[in-house]
RNA sequence: GCCCGCGUGAUGGAAUGGUAGACAUAGCGGACUUAAAAUCCGCAGGCUUCGGCCGUGCCGGUUCGAGUCCGGCCGCGGGUACCA
């Protein structure tokens, strides 16, 4: 018997597929067009188990809606600047560059054997010149629009290597390569100016309904709109500080002023700074605010503290009263307007703050309207009646909100005000291998952007990395220019951008990768949106924000079809590969290849040292629980692997890699040639002969359509083991062959070089990769004969079999001929009988 | 704290409000074989006095009928946060 020879087959029908062009993709108005897109890879040096099942998604979607007569774009590049390439120079003298393209050779060969009907000719590296010199010209012309600026801004600096670092990259407060604890500095940095469109981006996540709900209110939330006053009060007359006449507050409760017992604004809030030097303490009280890790674990601990000024506030409805004013390290000078006006009652930091300083805790809002309502040992956020608020009283918590901003724009104190959580984004990074910003600064004239004509402004190869800091500002001969605006002495910017700029407009890239201008207008609007994209939930928010903030700058600066602002019409999360972790009694984590798996237990190949077998977690080299792609591809061919890693789970929940499964992917594949192979000895039925294994076909090439549809593989997948099994179960019926045939075409999208082979083993002469998909024959879905559940009172206990014509009344009548429905009816009529047509009966007895 | 998800056999998971557990993995039994591997066939939620009864995290509701819808809990996972 034969079997099917996966290593001798795949190279030779993805030479096939190239020979005959079948993955490229070229602008045909003719026909409808689809984009399918995976987030494209890091190249790192090795494709990741997680890369691969991402990829075996998109060749799915991408080689059936080929079949289906649609146009497709199904495109790879690399996100090739960034760090590791850095680090590899520094740990071993080898240049980024090198190191990079290095690691895409090895990754692009290893993508290959997967057999992804990718369009390679349009493949991009952001490294590449041809690449960033045109985001260098989507700078100038973003700065020329106003959507870039430059600005003083606080950032974690890494006292030791000498640069910025993200947030991200500060882990416990400090640098995460160095160790160094983390300042914070004011620097001037290049920003996209995102929040400007902060309203844009919110209201439109509305219209992405293909888009997961949970990534959507990912978005919500991190671009955090919220409504509230913005109202100045005034500072009693005082010496510290006498041309500070009022503070700005922002505030989402105006309802709770009567509340307010302090006040309170940021370390570093001007006031603050001008205080500095006045209030005793202050100074130091500020420097330790400075000194403080920006990352959220330390907030959460963190006591809230701070130090009286001895300034007060005048209560805008009470001219007696007074609120003194604090400098307190819960207060943001980032958010709002930097002060507060604190009321402990109702908001749970005020109430700690109230609490340590014995400041009074006044209650506005009460829950259940009594006027008598008490604070206990928490504040009372929510909405109510108004207490203790003078004109308020008795009013509701809601109608106090508008009341209260009302009088506020009467007297000319401030007006209704939408803040945003949304930051904008700073883009400037102190590192080599990164897009340089085409600018120079010029001694007499400033900061000047270069002409495009000028562009590309190239990284220089001849740099060193022996010391901290970014080598670009020790090379001097590149550095050094002359200012374009007066000819004069220059030099240029330092900062290259954020690697997150790449990533936001590569998919428009991919449209016309070689084009002079960073996209052909043309080409773009044929193209974009991208149909499908489809990767990590991990860049639910910064990558998909930055991509929708760019293509919205890139339609505002012509550079995109002004029809279309969102860049990926569907979006699909997937879901993680994992595996079994194992240990020894040491606590040494062991790789999957060491261990002997048995039903109730693991070993140590080698020594039968006892393993213990923890969670299945997503998969780490820290834990060793790794499998490589490359191996499962030498060992059982791609598309066992494919197969495997769709058929298991759902795709946008985790899998779990086991080495079982994917043995039962293989056996499978080799079920199936085996049904290939007999059913080659058999004659083609014509189109009208009806039989068992046709009908078993259409039925199930119905379903996996509607599954592939809506991403549902795994069950495309089931319903094609099922459907092996009827093709294998049925004898002396003419229509085995070309229900077989069927079968093949439908796996193709899963197993394409397996099913070609199949395909060609059945007699097919063309390939399957330009075969239109499978069509239905409605006749051969009809059912003869239906099998109807009858329940007596909602449980089952009975069936029936009709044809799938009978009317109510011949149902009926054969209901209550059941011999189980007379025995519970026991001689009497039913009290209701409900027919369901072609799906159950109910009595009710 | 807030915002999303999710709780179904030993396991991954199926089930437009209509036969709960498709399909797969592991397991068990059998066939073939000297034997093993491979392959093929079959069994498989729990309890049962063999009539049935119970069963989709828990409690209640809507319905002829609820894993599915509604209300309230519990648990797990993810995101996010001194955001005023």
């Amino acid at each position: 018997m034969s079997r099917y020879n996966a290593r001798e087959s795949e190279p030779r029908w993805r030479e096939a597929w190239a020979a005959a062009g079948v993955d490229k993709a070229v602008e045909d108005r003719s026909r409808p067009k689809y984009y399918v897109l995976e987030m494209f890879p890091y190249p790192s040096g090795r494709i990741h188990i997680g890369h691969t099942r991402n990829y075996a998604m998109g060749d799915v979607v991408a080689r059936y809606k080929r079949a289906r007569g649609f146009n497709v774009l199904h495109p790879m590049g690399w996100d090739a600047f960034g760090m590791p390439a850095e680090n590899a120079a520094i740990e071993r003298k080898i240049h980024p560059a090198a190191w990079t393209y290095d690691n895409i050779a090895a990754m692009r060969d290893q993508l290959k054997l997967m057999g992804l009907s990718i369009d390679w000719d349009r493949e991009i590296a952001t490294c590449d010149p041809a690449y960033y010199a045109q985001q260098q010209r989507l700078f100038l012309d973003f700065l020329d629009a106003g959507l870039v600026k430059r600005r003083k801004s606080t950032v974690n600096w890494d006292p030791v290597d000498h640069t910025v670092l993200a947030n991200e990259q500060v882990i416990d407060g400090c640098g995460w390569r160095s160790g160094a604890p983390v300042e914070k500095r004011e620097l001037t940095q290049w920003f996209f100016s995102i929040t400007d469109m902060a309203e844009e981006l919110l209201s439109a996540i509305e219209g992405l309904d293909d888009w997961p709900e949970k990534v959507r209110a990912m978005q919500s939330n991190w671009i955090g709109r919220s409504e509230g006053a913005e109202v100045s009060f005034r500072l009693a007359p005082n010496d510290l500080v006498p041309d500070h006449e009022t503070i700005t507050f922002f505030s989402t409760r105006p309802d709770t002023i009567f509340g307010a017992s302090f006040c309170a604004v940021a370390p570093d809030h001007p006031l603050a700074l001008a205080l500095s030097n006045k209030v005793e303490g202050l100074a130091e009280f500020q420097e330790e605010c400075r000194r403080m890790d920006t990352t959220e674990e330390a907030f959460e601990t963190a006591e809230k503290k701070g130090v009286r000024t001895g300034l007060e506030i005048i209560h805008p409805f009470d001219s007696d009263r007074r609120l003194p004013v604090y400098v307190a390290n819960f207060v943001l000078m980032s958010y709002g307007t930097g002060a507060i006006y604190g009321v402990p009652a109702h908001d749970q930091r005020d109430f700690d703050f109230a609490t340590k300083y014995e400041l009074p805790i006044i209650p506005v809002v009460s829950p259940d309207g009594d006027p008598e309502y008490r604070i206990g040992d928490a504040a009372v956020p929510g909405a109510g009646v108004m207490i203790n608020s003078d004109f308020l009283n008795g009013m509701d918590s809601d109608a106090a909100k508008s009341e209260v901003m009302n009088r506020y724009e009467g007297a000319g104190l401030g007006r209704r005000k939408t803040n945003y959580r949304l930051r904008d984004w700073g883009v400037s990074r102190q590192r080599y291998w990164g897009c340089p910003i085409p600018v120079v600064h010029c001694e007499t004239c400033g900061v000047v952007p270069l002409r495009k004509q000028d562009l590309p402004v190239l990284l220089p190869d001849d740099v060193s990395f022996d010391e901290p800091g970014n080598p670009l500002d020790r090379a001097t001969d590149w550095k050094t220019t002359t200012c374009p605006t007066c000819g004069g002495a220059a030099t240029r910017e330092t900062d290259t951008m954020d690697t997150f700029v790449d990533s936001s407009w590569y998919f428009a890239r991919f449209c016309s990768p070689r084009d002079s201008e960073p996209t052909n207008r043309d080409a773009v609007d044929y193209w974009l949106p991208v149909d499908q994209y489809i990767g990590g939930v991990e860049h639910a928010i910064l990558h998909l924000l930055y991509s929708r903030f760019f293509a919205r700058a890139m339609n505002d600066t012509g550079h995109l079809d002004s029809t279309a602002r969102e860049p990926f019409s569907s979006l699909f999360t997937q879901g993680m590969v994992c595996h079994e972790t194992y240990q020894t009694a040491d606590g040494k984590w062991r790789a999957p290849e060491e261990v002997l798996r048995t039903a109730d237990g693991a070993t140590l190949r080698d020594s039968g040292e006892p393993v213990s077998v923890g969670a299945s977690t997503k998969m780490s080299k820290s834990k060793k629980n790794v499998v490589d792609p490359e191996d499962i591809i030498e060992q059982f061919g791609a598309d066992t692997a494919r197969w495997f890693m769709l058929s298991d789970s759902p795709p946008e929940r985790d899998v779990e890699w086991t080495a079982s499964g994917v043995e039962g992917a293989w056996k499978h594949l080799q079920r199936v040639w085996r049904l290939v192979v007999d059913a080659a000895q058999l004659p083609d039925a014509d189109d009208a002969t009806d039989g068992p294994a046709i009908r078993a076909a259409h039925r199930a090439v119905h379903a996996i359509t509607e599954d592939i549809e809506a991403f549902r593989f795994n069950k495309a997948i089931a319903r094609l083991y099922e459907l092996t099994s009827q093709l294998a179960g049925v004898t002396d019926d003419s229509t085995v062959r070309t229900a077989t045939k069927m079968m093949v075409r439908a796996m193709f999208p899963f197993t394409p070089h397996f099913s070609e082979e199949c395909w060609r083993l059945l007699g097919g002469d063309t390939l399957l990769a330009a075969s239109p998909w499978p069509e239905i024959d409605a006749r051969f879905l009809a059912d003869d004969v239906v099998t109807l559940p009858i329940q007596i009172n909602g449980k089952k206990r009975s069936e029936i079999k009709v044809s799938p014509d009978a009317d109510q009344k011949q149902i009926e009548a054969l209901v209550l001929q059941d011999p189980v429905v007379m025995k519970h009816l026991d001689g009497a009529a039913p009290r209701k009988l409900i027919i369901v047509p072609k799906r159950i009966v109910n009595v009710v007895a």
